[in-house]
DNA sequence: CCTTATATATACAGGTCTGTATATAGATTT
DNA sequence: AAATCTATATACAGACCTGTATATATAAGG
């Protein structure tokens, strides 16, 4: 990949999450990113292809980073499950968080024809499953359920920090994932 | 309050809601409701005021409404606890249910600075205080972080419905809430 | 040297947005 | 009936937005 197009990603990126999507204009993104809005339009067909482009390389982002971290710091299954906050509240509150994209996506963009939503809600049901498939692998009945739980508190913690960094968010969030966990192996 | 700035309002939230706010102009905020925007603008003297007050009479009436609820069906403060979420899936469910302004709109101004954001992230904290003061009345140690950790699931839920209507989040979300309101019964 | 590819600089068309100015209509009060 | 208040109709200024057109620079490879 074209090194402006990747430093083009990463400025958007960052944008869009301390100024909002739709309030950022491509001017202010190429401004930043030391470049011109031709070399943009060369690269991204449209500044809708843009944002799904900075959507689908967050969630990317993210997924590898999690499942690297899981499987090489917890073998059995029923520990990558208890370990599961413990990364992610690495990532949330390290300095390069910048919120989890598709939580913003989908509330800026709620039609759902649009196909920035519909990447938002795809991404948010793979994360849900992905929790889902760690939790059937340790034997839990109700995976499906469990997951949407634990998502929820995922959400509702990204959110909090989103709205206050520093909000310590996190740290409850972890011990209410424990007990929701303990309670569906007990189950 | 005039009939014609109450009909602003009404329509104004159910646009937000539906088309996001940044993306909803006052040009058919007004058309929907049937006036013009001389009218709108000697009701409210900005967009932004608009938004501020569309975003206070929500939560009024949420509060008032849940408040309303759990003061005539619960008498012991540990009913009112067990029961919040009961309430609370109610009003979700609801054909009138049109999202949490104040989820919707610290996502679309995440700048601190802005007064939309300061006030939805007021909104967020006098919610999660009223639920600490139930907790605290229903004689529970850490009040405050059982408040949170209620709240994470809340706006998850609430989040997940406004991504995909009849998800059946808040089915998983009030067993959820259950599960961590014995745990912090008991401890 | 010359061609080709990539990036830049700049301007602009066409649209949308907020907020205001101006003139008018209808209704209520004095 | 005259004055006042409220809402309407319409137009527009000034700003911003996306996307494109045109012309130029810079650098690499044949």
């Amino acid at each position: 990949m074209s090194s402006l197009k990747s430093k083009i990603l990463v400025v958007a990126t960052d944008l869009f999450q301390t100024r909002g999507i739709n309030s950022t204009g491509v001017d202010t993104i190429v401004a930043v990113a030391g470049t011109t809005k031709m070399t943009l339009y060369k690269h991204f067909t449209s500044k809708e292809n843009l944002i799904l482009e900075v959507l689908e390389k967050g969630h990317q982002d993210f997924q590898s980073w999690l499942s690297e971290k899981l499987s090489s710091n917890a073998k059995k299954p029923s520990d990558k499950l208890q370990k599961l906050f413990e990364f992610i509240e690495e990532w949330v509150t390290s300095p390069n968080f910048r919120g989890m994209g598709f939580i913003k996506a989908s509330a800026e963009f709620p039609n759902e024809e649009s196909a920035v939503h519909q990447l938002s809600s795809d991404q948010s049901r793979q994360f849900r499953q992905y929790i889902s498939s760690l939790a059937s692998e340790a034997n839990i009945q109700d995976a499906d359920g469990l997951a949407l739980q634990l998502s929820l508190i995922f959400e509702g913690a990204v959110q909090a920090e989103q709205m206050k960094r520093g909000s310590g968010a996190m740290k409850y969030a972890k011990k209410a994932a424990k007990i929701l966990i303990d309670s569906a192996l007990t189950n």
